[in-house]
DNA sequence: AGCCCGGCCTACAACGTTGTACGAGCGCCT
DNA sequence: AGGCGCTCGTACAACGTTGTAGGCCGGGCT
């Protein structure tokens, strides 16, 4: 044994790595023995086990991915598609998935959409084939309608809310409930006038139609059915448009003693507005937000938010893609192919909480509540 | 031509996908021949590309991508490890490079290393080889230094700040700067003690230390060197730490008026607890963040910061890691090798800009800054 | 002694693509 | 008419890995 044989596995870059047949010629075996070797295969004797081992060791071998991956049809890569990951809410989920692929062994790609259909087109249509083996995917409305149409080359998970095509998988909250849940907590801290800040009715972010309904909704079971001024429209889910939108409806004489955010990015917005305008969120306008995104519990007054279980949606998601990638393994038949193949159009809602905050507190409290002292929950 | 031949390429996931062999077999010709269309080489004959595309067309064949990364010896991949994508400034840094990467036809595969040194290392030592093409790293300040000692196996480009190994490519922005020019307009605003909030000296957060480097250096500059008292101290990047440590400086009554933040998330934490002390952030004392994430021109009051220009660390970070993939790929051989390999330990220093907003508005206004009408700039 | 069986290892052939080298056909020039 | 060069297309061999089938060898059985 050399004195080079036992140089550490990082090597210069003008060594060219290692592969199996390097292992092989070294420990004199055939390559097909150091890839049992390496896959923990058990026909292989102990000895000549301990003697690959070594020649892996001294030429610092690792798998060559690609090889790999051509050979079992599988890369290990899901693609996560969002409409853009700066967004803290999807920033939050792709965390989770990163987590919950992490521990199943898969990377994770991120595609950013844009909320643009021909991107999601794309993607979902899977360009180059292969590169991935399965796709989770935020849809704006549209294209989910259209997936039900369309045959995907590749397993794919939608997440989020809205008119979703009854063919595909999908996980997501049930956020008409979460939307009346609350509604029903501002009424019952006696606000009387409750706007809903969203995307605009039948616009492209169908999330914001199903809060809308659960919100309309539980006012009408109220007794108070909205009227079409406390429906406040933004095209775009940012602090800008939410700031916007409540100086539109401060401006127009409309009414309200309290704000349904679709986004706590909005509900930040209009907090702000609500500020400027000389108004105390949370004592003057309440104001919910949802996502529960970090920021929300530490503005001032911290904000009211409808928490979807992200490491839920996450892990269920995963879940369900990986069943549909093995499924659909052309290599690998089906042990007991008895059942009728679950793998279409699966729906799981996941929990959701509404986490009560400063932002929210009952009318006409004593002291404006952003200052109380020990306020935080 | 069969009705069959015409029906779009989405298919049934029963019916394997086209290959070249299949597209050749249809148009009559070499699978070579389909490759050369498919890759655009001039060398075939108008008609033959003509009656390939149209078997191409017909089959719905899509070039399979890990047959291609394998002939190829690039996967078009880059991994980008952040200690945690949830973090706001990481998911706006990611949402830049990822448009930057697809700029570029590049796809990214996101890393969470929760800031642990054992993860870093084994993304650096690149377990499986081959799986990107290169790394794109936010590092701890510990795995940094190791850097120029390890040596990598997939070409590496640092992001961040703090004492980094004079062999690695860096980009980033010159911190120590910008934090002297952000105490130094606390300064010129009438503001007297001026605290720091970040990581603890010699933490595992190096960027800290450069950040309270160049407030120690501009308020010494300004014949206020800062007591010790004046180094708020937190653990992790987060609103709670934040919120935490200020409590402890109030408690102790150390004297401030103006606290300058090693990031927005600690800064919003910060202004939280402020009001909770009674103290009107942005009147009793200034507050200024970093990173200028997308909450904080919509907090109340809104949030002075230090914007770095994302966009460019993206940019320039994404352009040196494709020259190293180029330079250090085996198979090209450099056209003109005479220049001697400018590919170690390039530095490339983005601009910041600080972005001055309600937070630090000068000393003892005549009116609370956060209710003036018309004050968002 | 001959046979079988199980343990251990190897040869081969893919997975889908593309660079290299060469060959067939054709027109043009001498 | 024969040789030359050019255009277009093909055969082959990789890239690195792993499933399948089979081979060799020793021990235990008949």
């Amino acid at each position: 044994m050399t004195l080079a044989s036992l140089e550490p596995a990082g090597h210069s870059h003008l060594v060219p790595p290692a592969r199996l047949v390097d292992v092989a010629a070294r420990a004199g075996v055939s390559i097909k023995t150091v890839s049992n070797v390496v896959n923990a295969h058990p026909q292989v004797h102990q000895l000549t086990r301990t003697r690959v081992q070594a020649a892996i060791d001294e030429l610092g071998y690792r798998p060559h991915a690609i090889g790999r991956q051509l050979r079992r049809g599988r890369t290990g890569i899901i693609a996560l598609a969002v409409p853009d990951i700066a967004v803290p809410y999807f920033a939050e989920l792709a965390g989770h998935v990163v987590a919950a692929a992490a521990q199943r062994g898969l990377e994770v790609l991120v595609e950013q959409t844009n909320a643009s259909l021909e991107t999601e087109r794309r993607l979902v249509d899977a360009r180059d084939t292969g590169l991935v083996d399965g796709l989770l995917l935020s849809p704006v409305a549209t294209t989910a309608d259209e997936l039900g149409a369309r045959a995907a080359t590749t397993p794919l998970v939608l997440i989020g809310e809205g008119p979703l095509p009854p063919d595909v998988d999908h996980v997501g909250t049930d956020d008409a409930s979460a939307a009346a849940e609350a509604t029903r907590h501002l009424l019952s801290g006696g606000r009387r006038e409750i706007a809903f800040l969203g995307g605009a009715p039948g616009g492209p972010v169908a999330t914001s139609d199903v809060r809308r309904q659960g919100w309309a909704d539980a006012l009408a079971d109220a007794g108070r059915p909205p009227p079409a001024s406390a429906h406040l429209a933004v095209t775009s889910f940012t602090g800008a448009c939410g700031a916007a939108a409540v100086a539109d409806a401060l401006m127009s004489s409309a009414t309200f003693d309290a704000i349904l955010c679709a986004s706590d990015v909005l509900a930040l917005g209009a907090m702000r507005e609500l500020a400027r305008a000389g108004l105390v969120p949370g004592r003057d306008v309440a104001v919910v937000g949802w996502d529960d995104v970090a920021f929300a519990a530490w503005t001032t007054p911290s904000l009211t938010s409808v928490r979807p279980d992200l490491e839920a949606i996450a892990e269920h998601g995963l879940t369900m893609l990986v069943e549909t990638i093995d499924a659909s393994d052309p290599r690998k038949k089906p042990p007991g192919d008895g059942q009728p193949c679950p793998r279409a159009g699966r729906r799981v809602v996941v929990a959701h909480r509404l986490v009560v905050r400063e932002s929210s507190a009952a009318a006409h409290p004593a002291r404006p509540p952003h200052l109380i002292p020990g306020g935080i929950p």
